[in-house]
RNA sequence: GCCCAUAUGGCUCAGGGGUAGAGCACUUCCUUGGUAAGGAAGAGGUCGUGGGUUCAAGUCCCACUAUGGGCUCCA
């Protein structure tokens, strides 16, 4: 057996690692190195060495589960001493210096009722074993250490020296919100020492783009404690950028054939309760009084569409109908899961419902996917699509349901577009598909959705005059884009790192008088700019030239203009333009052109 | 909501039982400078809030609020 091979592919793509391949094994070899499988072996055997050290320290310790999952490893555990991230460099120290002993990992297998008996004291192992339904178990030894653990480890603890703990966070047991809270100890592990540096480097590269630190240096928006949490302020430079954002997407829709329309804040509870929204979104609601009657504060937009819908008869003729909003909503979010601006309380949503015929649900999906990709492509955002399957708490029949989600698959398969599925997932009135990027630090977030939905339409006796003279209950599709305003300007501002493109930049150029007889012909320029929509900012004060340039460059504005004699002369600008690193200059119609050449990038 | 951690001037952070410090920002003055920090002076904090321990609490303890990392849930 070769010196760097720590375990073998069989046939289906499963991994077999040496304790179970013995000496005769068809598998490809599997190296020891950076490939998916060899970490996958090799961040499982880490998360076992840690519980070793880990027990080695904490004498009580018992342990759940330690698997690997996309970005590391993690092992699931319960103490009676408090882990805190201090604890994580003593027990990576633990973890070094168990490595030194050597150890071999061993493989044996017991029948389940054996196992039960050896595990008796330790209930989490008792947890574990109620959950395999095999009747034959393995365990893995390494020295004294005994886990529980169907594998697949590395042969010995020789290659496991690069890895690091990364978090201490709290897990339920199980994942069962009502089951008891374990301390769960995040790491992650590669073959060679560069990569965990690189890891390392590139997780602290990452923070520096996250939307809460760049979002407070710039000035775009803010939190404030005696407002209450979740509830975003937008300064004026972030105003100036989400206006931008909302201009593009107006435009955007009324070509698409959508008309705009608004809704109520709050709305009588009966409403609600019509909707179907106070029994299955109740908690997520904000009730009122008054007159000594119930409204809730709306977590949707689509109760107020319907009655405009309702307001005039429609005919088979006005459908498709397309209304949006820039819908505020409020939600009650749980205290501990409110993050920036990407999980508030309060935000808008570029939402939209659209009234059509079921003939008409697959092109109407379509066009929203196509819509959604054009919106993402400008941005350069990558995305994945879910379908999101019917829930616990939902309201119409199962047929309704299947019919509607089938609808979903059908409108992305018939167009080749990869979809994953998640069970259980729909909203309570029907199924979606959700669109989610990834922000800076690799987390998920859902943006844009778009929902299916035969029931609402019957709650509120929505209708039409169809072909036949007879009055028909139109599908709906709640849709959103960038989800909402909020998280879609979380996740920009990561993807730019702060460097918006002209287009949405909260100041596009920033006027660098040299001196105070050149400020006049600055102020001029800036209200030319804002003619054209433009926003500009003039920097005069008293501070050095250079020191000017220098904070003007740090300000992540696209156009520096740096204007004094020679520019107050022949009418021009200086340009210092930070995405190409280049300076040169224009004159004030060229440069005019030019900035309006650029915000036409942002059309789509 | 739950587990763990954090909370010191506008921002970033140091201090660690004997009544507060730095850098940036801010104010005033000098400097009027052609491409990444010119100089000087000054103002600003009941150390998140409320209790407790102590002769004495930013510092130790408790609760609350907010924030962070997760769990669970969602745009």
């Amino acid at each position: 057996m070769s010196e760097n091979i720590i375990g073998y592919l069989n046939n289906d793509g499963n991994i077999i690692d040496t304790q179970s391949a013995g000496e005769s094994c068809g598998g490809t070899a599997i190296e020891f190195d950076n490939s998916s499988k060899a970490l996958e072996l090799i961040r499982h055997s880490t998360a076992h060495l840690m519980a070793q050290a880990i027990s080695e320290i904490y004498a009580d310790a018992k342990f759940f589960v330690g698997p690997v999952v996309d970005e590391g490893f993690y092992y699931d555990l319960r103490t009676e001493d408090k882990i805190g991230e201090e604890d994580l460099k003593k027990i990576e120290k633990k973890m070094k210096e168990i490595i030194k002993r050597k150890y071999k990992i061993e493989k044996y297998e017991i029948s389940k009722e054996e196992a039960l008996e050896k595990f008796a004291k330790d209930d989490l192992k008792q947890a574990v074993l109620s959950r395999i339904p095999d009747e034959v178990v393995s365990i893995y030894k390494q020295g004294e250490f005994e886990d529980l653990c169907r594998g697949p480890h590395v042969p010995s603890l020789r290659f496991l020296h690069n890895f690091k703990l990364t978090r201490v966070a709290g897990a339920y047991l199980g994942g069962d919100e009502k089951a008891e809270m374990l301390t769960r100890i995040y790491g992650i592990a590669f073959a060679d020492k560069e990569s965990v540096k690189a890891y390392v480097t590139m997780m602290e590269e990452a923070k520096k783009r996250d939307h809460r630190k760049i979002g407070t240096e710039m000035e775009l928006f803010m939190f404030n404690e005696e407002s209450g949490a979740g509830l975003p302020f937008w300064m004026p430079r972030g105003a100036k950028l989400r206006h931008k954002l909302e201009q593009i997407l107006h435009k955007a829709h009324l070509i698409r054939g959508y008309e705009p329309v608004r809704g109520p804040e709050i709305l009588k509870a009966d409403m609600w309760r019509t909707s179907g929204h106070y029994a299955c979104y109740g908690e997520n609601m904000y009730l009122t009084t008054i007159d000594e009657q119930e409204y809730g504060i709306k977590p949707m937009n689509c109760i107020g569409h319907i009655q405009i819908f309702k307001q005039t008869q429609k005919s088979y003729r006005d459908l498709p109908l397309r209304y949006y909003e820039y819908g505020v909503v409020h939600r009650h979010e749980k205290s501990g899961v409110l993050h920036g601006l990407l999980r508030v309380r309060e935000f808008t949503q570029d939402d939209a419902h659209i009234f059509c015929t079921p003939e008409q649900i697959a092109s109407e999906v379509l066009d929203v996917v196509e819509f959604v990709d054009s919106v993402m492509k400008l941005f350069g955002f990558e995305y994945t699509m879910e379908i999101a399957t019917k829930p616990e708490k939902a309201i119409g029949e199962d047929a309704v349901w299947d019919m509607a989600t089938e609808g979903l698959k059908n409108a992305l398969e018939g167009n080749n577009l990869h979809y994953t599925i998640d069970e259980g997932g729909g909203a309570f009135y029907g199924p979606k598909i959700d669109i989610k990027i990834t922000d800076a630090i690799g987390r998920k977030w859902q943006c844009g959705t778009i929902q299916v939905d035969f029931n609402l339409p019957k709650r509120f006796d929505a209708e039409y005059v169809a072909e036949d003279n007879t009055r028909k209950q139109p599908v709906m599709i709640h849709r959103a884009i960038l989800g909402s305003f909020e998280r879609f300007i979380g996740i920009l501002t990561e993807h730019y790192a702060g460097e918006f493109p002209m287009f949405l930049a909260p100041v596009q150029v920033i006027f660098v008088p040299i001196s105070a007889v050149h400020v006049e012909y600055a102020k001029e320029l800036k209200k030319q700019l804002l003619l054209e929509e433009i926003d500009s900012e003039v920097y005069d004060k008293n501070d050095s030239l250079n020191k000017r340039i220098r904070i003007a460059e740090k300000q992540r504005v696209p156009y520096v203009v740096i204007i004094g004699d020679e520019e107050v002369d022949k009418r021009s600008v200086a340009i210092r333009d930070r995405r190409k690193k280049e300076q040169y200059n224009l004159n004030e119609d060229e440069f005019m052109i030019q900035l309006k050449q650029q915000i036409q990038e942002g059309r789509i």
